[in-house]
DNA sequence: GAATAAATGAGAATTATTCTCATTTTTTAT
DNA sequence: ATAAAAAATGAGAATAATTCTCATTTATTC
């Protein structure tokens, strides 16, 4: 089991009680949650104002992916170094948001095709991020 | 040339200065805008107020397509019929952000991935969206 | 062209996020 | 372990983006 106080150490910024809590908070679910969600479960135990400042903290120390779901509401989920690289699936019924892989040949393609965009825009392109929009159909308690 | 007022007969939706100005500001562009942008472009002409009531009777008729950046700043395109499905390249220097073409391979793959995705999270997939991220190295007044 | 319906402008209200500053907590050096 | 120094926190004010309100103007209908 991952330790908060230990990612602290890691990244060398103090160990504080709300920065524990934030990544405890972010620790337990598997996927990322919007901000309101996250002040949600965080509910009096971290001032709005502490919560913000330690989600920048944490993306100064890059272990905070920070994206927006499609009604733009900020979503953050933690980054830890053992995270492969996923993508996100949205569902526009529940607001849920799974992490997902895609499979090797579908990252192969999408490399050969980035050297070509950067070729022809004359760009260095450093990073990617898939979104898949859709609807869950399982039974969950939004989805009717 | 595409007439802004007969993509708002087409939409049956009662054709107004403000829409006009708005939609004339989107077509000169070849790519998306910003919202901060697309009010420079308009100064004076539409009331702020008008201007987001004007995006959003655009987003109703489903001919705007509206995202994020990635300082996430509201960025806005219109999409118009002959407009084919397309993907953004940002430009972390100077803020660019360019309309893009995978290749058939590319979506070819994708889909096949989305159907795995479908399956395995019993979803039904509606939309996507990739966003490539980088920095041009052309000479633009923004880039150094 | 008059009556009706819809859209606009200006600014107030709301929401998300950042900032300020006095107090508390953490770290550092002993 | 303790005192001094540095950093972080909480509460609420400030800011920025977006939506809302409502009196006036513009478009549509007949």
């Amino acid at each position: 089991m991952i330790n908060s106080k230990q990612i602290l150490l890691d990244h060398k910024v103090s160990i504080t009680n709300p920065r524990i809590l934030v990544i405890e908070a972010l620790l337990e679910n598997n996927n990322p949650l919007t901000v309101d969600e996250l002040q949600q479960k965080l509910k009096n135990k971290v001032a709005k104002s502490t919560l913000y400042r330690v989600l920048n903290d944490l993306k100064k120390i890059n272990i905070l992916n920070e994206f927006t779901n499609p009604e733009n509401a900020t979503v953050v989920e933690l980054l830890l170094e053992d995270d492969s690289h996923h993508h996100h699936l949205f569902c526009s019924d529940c607001g849920e948001i799974i992490d997902i892989q895609m499979g090797d040949e579908f990252e192969k393609t999408l490399s050969k095709e980035i050297k070509r965009i950067e070729k022809k825009f004359n760009f260095s392109i450093e990073d990617h991020r898939l979104e898949l929009f859709g609807k869950c159909t399982d039974l969950c308690e939004n989805c009717s």
